[in-house]
DNA sequence: GTCTATACGCTGATAGAC
DNA sequence: GTCTATCAGCGTATAGAC
């Protein structure tokens, strides 16, 4: 809290006429994150797009989430755990739901033809363990966030050897 | 340290019979960690295996290593950061290394023509974010690590779409 | 080598003046 | 709405008896 207040310019008891403690800093942080990714899975899903190219807008609104969000997005892979209930239950809700709902896609795209027959567990846990990372690496790089979009595209989708 | 002191059965004064400080403990288990990492590549890194199936031994590497020491390499991600000087530098140079290494048969990789003329940076960070994230997620599945090892094979280095 | 008692810095938060 | 003063709890660590 004291180094909040630094960066306010005030000192860290006058921070409590704004805020009601830190735990709703953690809290507001983080649901507002899961809210937007909520929210876009849900457009992504009611669009008209085919598996594959779901899989791709879900990518590159990870690429958006990171640029747009980055401090907020760091808390997703390990704060949470620091969230008290009811929020930490909410939070884990919408985390599952976004999970089913990514694993959905791949397995329509898989169901489409458009993507092997891969185990869904491990590829859906080994994108979102990249996309999830995203955050504390982008920035360290010079690159471009198109290039970026479509790089990590390669890389999830593609593999590193399938393009011979 | 109180939990600590609790899982050994004893009162959390007694623990400093035994260690320095907590401090000594993050360092001791992060270094060990490192150390294994860094003895393991260069094994693979002075074997004759072509540089893809170094990239194979590097997985099977990890999936090992999380398998044998998950809870030491659950601090490898976000814990490391509390490390005091000089240990702090020291384990930085040692992922440093160990990175520059991971880096180099990737490229090995490519010039012997195994795998794509992918962006080396963004396959190494998708890589690694995955086998570093390994340790929160293998538990939840009642995989095999056989089957770990060649799905996490599969998925990193043929990616989803290539092998249909 | 374990215990009890305790020191002491840090942190989140409150009280009350202005 | 900001400040100063302050509190209470926690966590690491030490002292000293046994």
């Amino acid at each position: 809290m004291r180094d909040i207040a630094r960066a306010m310019e005030m000192e860290a008891a006058s921070l409590y006429n704004h805020i009601d403690s830190k735990q709703s800093i953690l809290n507001a942080l983080l649901m507002d994150i899961a809210n937007r990714f909520t929210v876009g899975m849900q457009q992504i899903q009611s669009s008209s797009l085919t598996a594959l190219e779901q899989l791709e807008a879900l990518i590159d609104q990870h690429v958006d989430m990171t640029v747009g969000y980055t401090d907020a997005i760091s808390l997703v892979p390990s704060e949470w755990i620091h969230l008290e209930e009811p929020h930490l239950k909410e939070f884990v809700t919408l985390r599952k739901n976004y999970e089913d709902a990514f694993k959905a896609v791949i397995l329509a795209a898989i169901e489409e033809g458009s993507i092997a027959e891969v185990d869904v567990d491990v590829a859906l846990f080994s994108t979102l363990s990249t996309l999830r990372w995203l955050y504390s690496w982008y920035t360290k790089q010079g690159i471009k966030v198109e290039l970026l979009k479509k790089e990590l595209k390669r890389t999830l989708l593609q593999g590193l050897i399938s393009s011979l």
